[in-house]
DNA sequence: CAATATGGATAGTTATGCTCTCCGTTATGG
DNA sequence: CCATAACGGAGAGCATAACTATCCATATTG
């Protein structure tokens, strides 16, 4: 397979496989000639996996590289798991030391309720811990009050998460599914609690169902 | 209050509010004479909403304006909530006619299960499906197989969702609740989903908890 | 062997999200 | 009352990210 047909099989342009291949989110194809290769099967998916987690992700190409490193290393560096969601992880800037500290109390009850563990300067508890300082800050403590339970089901989620895992072949096949779940995952399940939602709102605010007036 | 003062308080540097307040983010201020305003506590919280939906919910400062409008909206329409959520999903562009079909399918079968209900051309719906066909395009069949376990649970998050926002005074405040409930709810519910997966991945593959190894 | 495609490098383009500079007006402290 | 600082508003400028387009010296192919 050469670039035309790489191209039009992935649905990238040309020029952007190239640049793709510049910034090392594609292995370069095997050469034939001097300055002449040949792609693979390999190389469609990986285009695929690029294009998703970029446009459904909505990861930067610098964060798609960081994941994509992360997944090939897994062949060796056992657990790259980690390093793969890390790089999903954007690291906005910092609340104030006394709201981060309150963030930090709420998360270590629930840690300790579901047996999860802290790490200090993890990305991810960085990332929650953020999170509900914004949302502090912002005058919606309604939400915080729920935080015990949305843990409760993320710990559901989580559990449904690894059995999926659980029955792949290689380490390798093992991670990609580990960040597509985590990436393409956390999309679906946006788009499905949306949908739940909906369906809530309209049984409690309309049991009547006035037509038009829904959504 | 003053512009220095506002930006002081918000955190927002003052170039950016008066940005902000061309592209009409922000109201502007009540004018004490022909080129002089004041704000007040509104606008810091206002701007603290902008923030936290760029920074922590990703949506650029186009996304943000029909949200917020949306919102300010809401005291007159009734159920702007459904428009704020569509502000919220990002478009992407579309699979082939019969993937989406397929996509449809399932959704349909899972919309009957928890009575939810579809629209044709729904932004959620088409987003949904997008994310569908994209996994299956990856050949991660697994996670869809799982689909329904998933619905379920987003199903049960919505109960607690909507259980928020019934007891808030004000329907602007309601919307404004979903909004940062559904923006920044999605990032918190996220990173809660990393934290029990990291837990799970430690009780399943690590029994005896090598330390160092772990993460 | 002529037309077309390829790989690789470099430069250019577009969109976004600010940030900077002016400038005439307005507050304000002494 | 006046010097000085701050303000509001408009426009230009800047940085980054993610492509996209152009060249050109080889290769391939009908």
């Amino acid at each position: 397979m050469r670039m035309a047909e790489l191209s039009a099989e992935s649905g990238v342009p040309v020029a952007t496989v190239k640049y793709y291949l510049r910034e090392g989110l594609l292995p370069p194809g095997e050469r034939t000639s001097p300055n002449q290769a040949r792609y693979d099967v390999s190389h469609v998916q990986r285009l695929k996996l690029v294009r998703a987690l970029r446009e459904v992700g909505g990861l930067s190409v610098a964060a798609v590289g960081e994941v994509l490193k992360a997944i090939d290393d897994s062949a060796t560096t056992y657990n790259a798991l980690g390093v793969a969601l890390d790089a999903l992880t954007p690291q906005p800037d910092e609340a104030s030391e006394e709201d981060r500290a309150w963030a930090r109390g709420l998360l270590a009850g629930l840690a300790e309720q579901h047996g999860w563990k802290l790490h200090d300067g993890d990305p991810t508890e960085r990332n929650v811990i953020d999170v509900l300082c914004r949302i502090r800050d912002l005058g919606h403590d309604e939400l915080i009050v729920r935080l015990d339970e949305y843990a409760a089901l993320a710990q559901e989620l989580a559990v449904i998460d690894l059995g999926i895992t659980t029955g792949l072949p290689t380490v390798e096949r093992i991670v990609e599914a580990a960040v597509v779940g985590s990436v393409l995952g956390d999309r679906l399940f946006a788009g499905l609690r949306r949908f739940a939602q909906e369906g809530e709102s309209r049984r409690l605010f309309q049991p009547g169902h006035l037509p038009g007036t829904d959504r």
